[in-house]
DNA sequence: GCAATGCTTCGATACGGATCGAAGCATTTG
DNA sequence: CAAATGCTTCGATCCGTATCGAAGCATTGC
């Protein structure tokens, strides 16, 4: 009895770990090339080009070619949202990693994911945005009340330019925080916001997002956590 | 960069055709024993032995032990999260898939995923209890309401054995549906209750769930589709 | 135009892991 | 108690796949 779509193709090119190394690179949202990747995950370009193709058969990246240079992206959310779907079982196991680094520490404070933020910054900023009802959930999905339009446009987001995204708003499920953060368009623009502002970059060498102490102060004012109201 | 939990390890566990497939059989959240899952997979018992082994060290799987019997089952919800995530995503490439049977129709009007409704009814059931205020999403969680209780309490449900369990509703993301459907220990003892009232039943050789003429009636009357409010 | 660089393809190698027959242990049944 | 059954372990085999050096092709910069 084989049911429902194949999953054991799928789970074994991320099963590999030299691809899981450049899947969870590329997480980021943005593009890397073939060498930046194989550097990631520490093999030859030669490998790590017999192991792209596959990813790319897949159908779990996508190739943008500029001249000699490729770059290689996620081929869109529904494969972040698996990738953290597995990174919040396989975290469950955490005890039996064998080091948890400072890297996971700062991971989990605030990450980068496809573009948005996550992490207990990501779920805060989330939580706060419902619980002042700027975010309402229905059973269609995440809309943007009137007052949140206002409060995001307030922080420089240009909601107009964002209305022909799909989604707006969606609810990612964050792994280490066990709850959800958002997604979608207006979570990729804010989380853009953040960093023209300077309140937080993200790091070199890491998909960690490292927050100034004034954009500690101005994010917790934006998004106060719960008993600041 | 190895960032965050290591999921290739975990997705190769999955990645095995045969893992995948006794994995896929214990979606439907019932018990099985090694040798019903060798026959699951198509491999001898001996084989069977040693991957149940692994996915068990991995924490995928549970153990119980009944005399000579060794039941198997999935270690909790999230191992089955996780698999109808793959499966979303596989699905995404089911023009891939060689053989779109008969069985992938009824796997999408109805299924159990790990002992709750899935598919196309469950995404109807879980909608119309939204709809009808019955169950309200909050940012803590979905809560039942008032008239849900009532209502689900005149379906036959024992609220007050259930309180004990958690989470009581839980937003399962559908693979088929690409929409969530209701988890949680309502969403079990809903569909218990459309078994016990012979609206429906299980498929034997299969994870579809059948409902019979006079059960689809019922079920449309209780949970009406968009529409037919 | 040539050298440097990025990337892919080819071919060979080595390792890991799935597989099953045989054997052994534990439980159940008559 | 013996036979049947369920399951695990052992050992051998074979296949698949990741890997990298070498070679080739395409692009870029001087």
């Amino acid at each position: 009895m084989k049911e429902g779509p194949d999953i054991s193709h799928l789970a074994a090119l991320i099963g590999d770990p030299a691809r899981a190394n450049m899947l969870t690179a590329l997480m980021s949202g943005q593009a890397l090339t073939a060498r930046e990747l194989a550097m990631e995950a520490g093999i030859t370009p030669q490998t790590a080009s017999s192991h792209l193709k596959k990813l790319q058969e897949g159908r779990l990246i996508a190739l943008r070619q500029q001249g000699r240079h490729r770059y290689f992206a996620l081929a869109g959310p529904e494969v972040s949202a698996v990738l953290e779907s597995l990174m919040g079982l396989a975290g469950g196991m955490g005890q039996r990693r064998s080091r948890v680094g400072p890297k996971d520490a700062s991971l989990r404070h605030a990450r980068v994911c496809y573009n948005h933020l996550a992490g207990q910054r990501g779920v805060q900023m989330y939580d706060s945005l419902l619980r002042q009802d700027m975010l309402v959930l229905t059973p269609n999905g995440i809309t943007v009340s009137p007052a949140g339009e206002a409060f995001v446009s307030a922080l420089g987001v240009d909601l107009a330019g964002l209305r022909t995204a799909r989604p707006l708003c969606r609810d990612c499920l964050d792994w280490s925080e066990r709850r959800s953060h958002l997604g979608g368009a207006l979570g990729r623009a804010l989380l853009a916001q953040m960093e023209a502002k300077g309140w937080a970059r993200r790091s070199k060498d890491s998909r960690a997002i490292v927050f100034t102490s004034e954009g500690k102060r101005q994010f917790d004012r934006a998004f106060p956590p719960q008993g600041l109201t």
